[in-house]
DNA sequence: GCGACAG
DNA sequence: ATCTTGTCGC
């Protein structure tokens, strides 16, 4: 496919405009389809960076419906091969989430990712990218803002605004918790903007983040603990 | 030229 | 994201 992650370690920071190039060709086939009433396996992915030993740790996180519980949990080591640039993201993040996707013994009926969808310049965030090179319906589900302009929404839980950039409506501006600050919410693949409010409401309950997401996040704190160990020492 | 800028 | 102590607010 046209995310490998050898092509993504070869990218940086050689040709910027190439990845604009493939970033603007690809945002060409995310859809917006609806996505069925209650997705029944729903995982969240996530990242974690160790600046000094260069490690990125990524996990996925996939969660029952019904009961809540974590059924599957994916894992993925590995170097840091691109440096972040703001529109990049999903070069540097994008390779290792896909190699954590392979572990499991069975793919998620919808996909949440730590960042944006369409609520990015070329339309084409990581939710996106991840979206178009595994054909899973998924959400961008970000703490803060890559572009567009909006209106402070109401500060109670289930409020929302419009993200608007250039004229178009790119994501919405959610508040999960009330009183606390609101999710970038965006379409990724497969799923329309209205069925991802709904899934990140469903699954943010008790936090900000929804549930699959918070646990992926905590899953990579634990990967990178473990790697360096209770003392946290290097040697 | 001056800011803004997911994680 | 990560680095980091105390500190402001409910």
């Amino acid at each position: 496919m046209s995310f490998d992650s050898r092509a993504a370690g070869r990218f940086f920071p050689a040709s910027l405009a190439s990845a604009v190039d493939l970033q603007r060709r690809l945002a060409g086939r995310v859809r917006q389809t609806a996505l069925p009433a209650s997705p029944r396996r729903v995982a969240g992915a996530d990242l974690s960076y160790d600046r000094a030993r260069g490690r990125l740790y990524a996990a996925v996180v996939v969660l029952e419906r019904s009961s809540g519980e974590v059924v599957e949990i994916a894992r993925h080591e590995g170097p840091v091969r691109v440096p972040y640039v703001p529109g990049f993201l999903s070069f540097r993040e994008g390779p290792a989430i896909l190699a954590a996707l392979d572990q499991l013994s069975r793919l998620p009926d919808l996909l949440l990712c730590d960042g944006q969808g369409l609520a990015h310049p070329r339309r084409f965030g990581l939710a996106c990218h991840v979206g178009v090179a595994t054909g899973l319906p998924t959400v961008g589900v970000a703490k803060s803002r890559l572009c567009g302009t909006h209106r402070d929404p109401g500060r109670r839980r289930g409020c929302r605004t419009r993200l608007v950039d250039r004229g178009e409506v790119v994501g919405a501006v959610l508040r999960t918790r009330t009183g606390v600050r609101p999710l970038y919410v965006s379409v990724g693949h497969r799923v329309r903007l209205e069925d991802a409010c709904r899934e990140v409401l469903f699954w943010a309950r008790r936090f900000r983040s929804p549930e699959p997401v918070r646990l992926a996040d905590r899953e990579v704190a634990v990967m990178r603990r473990i790697v360096a160990g209770p003392t946290g020492q290097t040697g």
